[in-house]
DNA sequence: AATGAATGAGTATTCATTCAT
DNA sequence: CATGAATGAATACTCATTCAT
């Protein structure tokens, strides 16, 4: 919901101005991917061009800021004593689908301390649930977290360049695929196979 | 390796041209994405903007033939009789690392008819070596020709935003997730498991 | 007279700035007509770029704000009580002779609704010194404001392609011929006569 | 109807070649005015760029070339006896409703001498059928062969920047206001009038 | 003399970033 | 500290014109 604009309303609104520009990174992000015009941004937040470099001195500390409501989600999500690690997948998931330019962010600035950190914090919380997972026999005992995590940006970047139309519905394959592996029986788990 | 400029070497410089330019859209594409200025490839090819627009008039025709030679060599791979589809999907992955656009492209235009088309020709590709990898015991059985398409999609994602340095090491771990997969043992195969 | 580079004078520059505008595009379209370069109305206003689209998103809109300096003069004439209709086609003649593009505006993209309402004014103007100037004989009983409107528009489309320095001698004759008629006596006025 | 690329017919195509350039240049300046793309010209003409600037090396020269069949049109029709100036202004509206950039380049490249010249010729056909029409009546006896090219310039004007549903009867409604004219009678013809 | 490609200047438009108020 | 305008570099695309074959 773009805000009109509001004047100048000084100083005391940094707080207020900050979150209407969260707010609005995450819509327009979404939307327009992570590429999308700042100047969208601010428009949508109702807050001068100024104040959104002011806040955040360049795109990526904007996006890091919007995601962080994303990770909050997961990190809450995974507090409940009952949630499982396919519960946070599909969190992830579905954040990818509504919201491509954020994942696509964690994989593809992966060098930046910010991001590091960022995707540090949602492999704790995913490593936090795969034991359980795993001896559950949901996962394999071979999986770790990072490749989780690598896992949610193979999904997500696909994700990310469907149409949106189809965006679930190619999730839903991918996970399938990701899950199942590629591999013959014979080779994985049952037979005794070396190799690769 | 950029040329200087040439003046006009009339229309024998035609094929020249096209085929720079097509060198030059390999490499401009592959260091800055599927979105890279054309002005650059141009420069890059040594040709006047006008004779870009000539030969390719939009960015995917460009980069379609650009990336023919990527299908073509795969197609010659994949006709050689002793060929594996381990060996196609490492060469695609070879040209996913050091051409970081085109197998964006396939994924991210797949609404074009001549991008369906290279998906298909693809596919196809793939689908010729799938049964005998099937009976090798190196593919399971579920595996579809689409599910390949699928995975590649995903590893060139992956690839395409990871810093060029990482870029092997990344598309090596994800195709060994993506190989063995992340379900647990009594879930797939040896166990008879139904879920999700 | 074309401005140097001023770097950013800030927003308190902003009406200087769409005034400068506004000014360069009566010159530069009085000059080279209404398809004249955007880009050579922004440097002779010595302004960016940017703050032309900024203030005048459209070629359209920057060219009504010129002309809009012509329409307010020429209320400003009507409201004059001793104003004649033959006075205000005279200044109508003279914007045309100097302002080429505008009278071409108003004629070329009548489908616009601002420049329709921008025509309308302009034949409110008229309509509003046609009935005296029928009762002084000095206009046909037959005349209507859009016939005015539809004159202005011939005589300015043709100043416009002239020469700009005979364009006063060919505006004089076309209203002479205008308001003559090409019409024989018989035909017209004095003698009854039916035809075409 | 554009012609397919006939491959180098050789020196022989020469007089082909300039009818094919000729007409199409009548088609394409037709519909997209007298500033179409000259490519758009050879690109109709089945014939090469180069050859067109053989024939023709500016774009006056090829629209003058067009518009001499106009022109020998409306010399055949006053080469007919029982023809009147009505017919011949007739046939020069609907040309000018077809064929809006020929008279636009009539009355807009004044200078040149070969447009002065085929002004000329219009001018010596119209000025052929005038005493006539005079001594019928239907043209008052101040009107001169100027004149009428100045109206035909005038009217041609409007309907080049009409749409092109509306030039029909643009064309109407603007030579009725030229033969009717805007005088009232007091002043023209019967009644004793000083003014301008 | 025909051909069709090459060339590059020109123009519209967008957007990141800076800066006076 | 907010505001919102200013700035200009960057980019896509078109088209007149030239030129090797």
């Amino acid at each position: 919901m773009p805000q009109g604009p509001r004047g100048n309303r000084g100083p005391g609104a940094a707080a207020e101005n900050r979150a209407a520009l969260v707010a609005a990174a995450r819509e327009v992000l979404a939307d327009a991917g992570f590429d999308a015009p700042l100047s969208a941004v601010a428009r949508r937040a109702g807050v001068g061009q100024g104040s959104l470099y002011r806040h955040f001195p360049d795109r990526l500390s904007l996006a890091l800021a919007a995601f962080a409501e994303n990770i909050a989600g997961l990190e809450a999500a995974a507090g409940r004593a009952d949630s499982t690690l396919d519960d946070l997948l599909a969190l992830l998931t579905e954040q990818a689908i509504s919201a491509t330019a954020f994942l696509d962010m964690l994989s593809g600035h992966a060098e930046d301390p910010r991001v590091a950190a960022m995707s540090e914090r949602v492999t704790a919380v995913l490593a936090g649930k795969l034991p359980a997972a795993q001896r559950s026999g949901r996962f394999a005992d071979h999986v770790t977290p990072a490749d989780l995590l690598m896992a949610i940006g193979m999904v997500s970047g696909l994700v990310a360049r469907s149409p949106a139309a189809a965006r679930r519905a190619t999730a839903e394959r991918a996970w399938t695929l990701l899950r199942r592996g590629l591999q013959g029986r014979d080779i994985q788990g049952c037979a005794p196979a070396a190799h690769e």
